[in-house]
Parts: C-alpha cells; structure tokens; sequence
DNA sequence: ACATTAAATGCAACGGTGTTGCATTTAATG
DNA sequence: CATTAAATGCAACACCGTTGCATTTAATGT
C-alpha cells in the first residue's frame, strides 16, 4: 500500500509533504534524524515540516526514536494507531555509522522500584550495527 | 568534602562557576534541567556554563541524565573518574512533577541481539514519584 | 465541473541552545 | 609577587522550537 492510500484509511487529508516524509522513512527502514528530514523535504517551509511531525506524532505514523545532542530521530511506527501509541521496543544507534534503528524483541523487560510507580520504560542500546561489524 | 575540595583533589581549577554547580547539583539531589541551571547561574555568561558542562561531563563529575524536548538534565556522578565513565544505572522522570532522578538498582539489565554488538544500554523509566503519590 | 469550508501551508518573527574565535581575566605555581 | 596556562566574557552565527496570521489547498456536496 503506498503512502496516500495510508494516509486515507487513518482519515488524514493527502498532503504532499506528509507523502514525502513516509515515502522517505519507509526507504530509509531506519529513523531518520531531524536534519535529515530538513534536508531531504527542503522544498517546504521547516515550520509545515515541524506540525506536520507533530500531527504524525499524534496520530501514530511516527515517533521520536532518539534524541541526542539537539538532534532528534523519527521512526515509523509498527501498530500505533490516533487512540493507542506503543512504543515499548529497543532503540538502537551504531556508535560507527549513526544510524539508529527499532529493535522488535521477544521478550519484554519489566522494572520495579519500591516506593515509584513506573509506566513507561525506554531503552536505548549502543554499540556497532551489524553492517558495520562486516566492514570491519 | 565541599566542593572546592572536591575539585582540587581531581586536579581541578578552583572557580566560583564550577563551585556553583557542584553546590547546585549537590543539594538538589536530583538531574537539574539546563534551564534551571542557567537560570541558578545567570551571574555567569552562558557560554562559561556550556563549556565548564562540557568540562564537567569529561572529568567525570556530571553526566547527562535525560534529553527530552530539547531540555537536557543534568546529574551528578557516583562514580565517575577523567578515565572512567560509569553511567549503567536506570534513569527516572516523574509525569507529575518533571523531576529527574538516576537509580542505582542491584540487579544488573542485559540485551543481546543476533548480528549487533552492543556496548552499553541506557534505560530511562517514566511514572510517579514517591513524593507526588503520596500528595495523590 | 464548481463552490464551499475546514484544514494545511508559507512567511515573519521571537526566544533558546549549541558552538566558535578572540581578547581579557584569573587560579595556581614557585 | 611575577609568570603562565587555563578559564572567562563577549560577540557572532547557525539551528531548532514555537506562535500568529494571511493565503492556499484538499475534501465534500451540488
Ligand atoms: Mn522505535
Ligand atoms: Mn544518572
Ligand atoms: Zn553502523
Ligand atoms: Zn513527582
């Protein structure tokens, strides 16, 4: 299914920077960093860039995957819908190449602290991504 | 031990900005937003802060705790040297009152994947705090 | 195909942060 | 107290987040 047809079946209006920024995320299957999406949708005003993440973010076709050092990730979302945003997967960012990718595990990771009362838990993991390992 | 002892014992310059920030951090007990910092600190020009943090972070007294919606918090170390970072500890942020904490848990979390060498993991953990369930 | 209208867009503008260069000041040392 | 490497303050620039407002556009019904 191509990107306008996603957009109508969640209601949203087809828009052409909306297109442009799945088509670019869908490419990529990586998160794609702020600076990124800035250089590669530079035919928009950044200001429609900036709401149009923020509706993205809202309805669920996209979240922040990792923000570091001013600059933020965003990554298509797996299942999220207007209603429900899960997002209980590992972010991983190769300290080589920078990329930074979603990690679907099997098993959940689960943490109790006396006394709070946790949520939501987020985990980033680093290190050298499996392309980088074989040009090594 | 004040904090101008505690710099020159890690062979640090005594200066007032560095001083205001240990003490600032010290009895906050909690990672301190830039913004508070810079507002604590605002007898300082912000450019000394950004680059006695940058210092601070290298030697081992300070690390980042959190980096959400372009604030960043900051955090004391526990352990940290010039040569040693140790950061493999849980990060909390209250949903009621913003507040950031590090946790030191017993039991160590670990993440494998097939193809990916990973080299450290950072978990940051949202929910309430004790002080804000118990206002609750 | 055309008119209607709510939504989306582009532009201007402001404040905050990251970052660097450079001249001046200061903490540490003997 | 003199020396000096380090730290500071100031200016300057780029980038990002954010808002208001006027204009354009996608969707809908006729
Ligand atoms: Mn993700
Ligand atoms: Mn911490
Ligand atoms: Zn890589
Ligand atoms: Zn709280």
């Amino acid at each position: 299914m191509d990107a306008p047809d996603i957009l109508k079946n969640r209601g949203l209006k087809v828009t052409k920077i909306r297109v442009a920024i799945l088509e670019a995320m869908g490419e990529s299957r990586q998160a794609l960093p702020y600076s990124e999406l800035q250089k590669k949708l530079s035919i928009f005003d950044r200001t429609t860039l900036y709401r149009t993440l923020l509706v993205m973010i809202d309805k669920g076709f996209i979240h922040k995957a990792l923000e570091e050092n001013g600059d933020t990730y965003y990554a298509l979302c797996s299942s999220c819908t207007s209603k429900v945003h899960n997002h209980n997967h590992v972010h991983f960012k190769c300290k080589e190449c920078s990329s930074v990718q979603c990690l679907y595990l099997q098993n959940e990771i689960g943490l109790s602290i006396p006394e709070i009362s946790i949520e939501t838990i987020e985990i980033t993991a680093k290190g050298t991504c499996s392309l980088c390992r074989l040009t090594n």
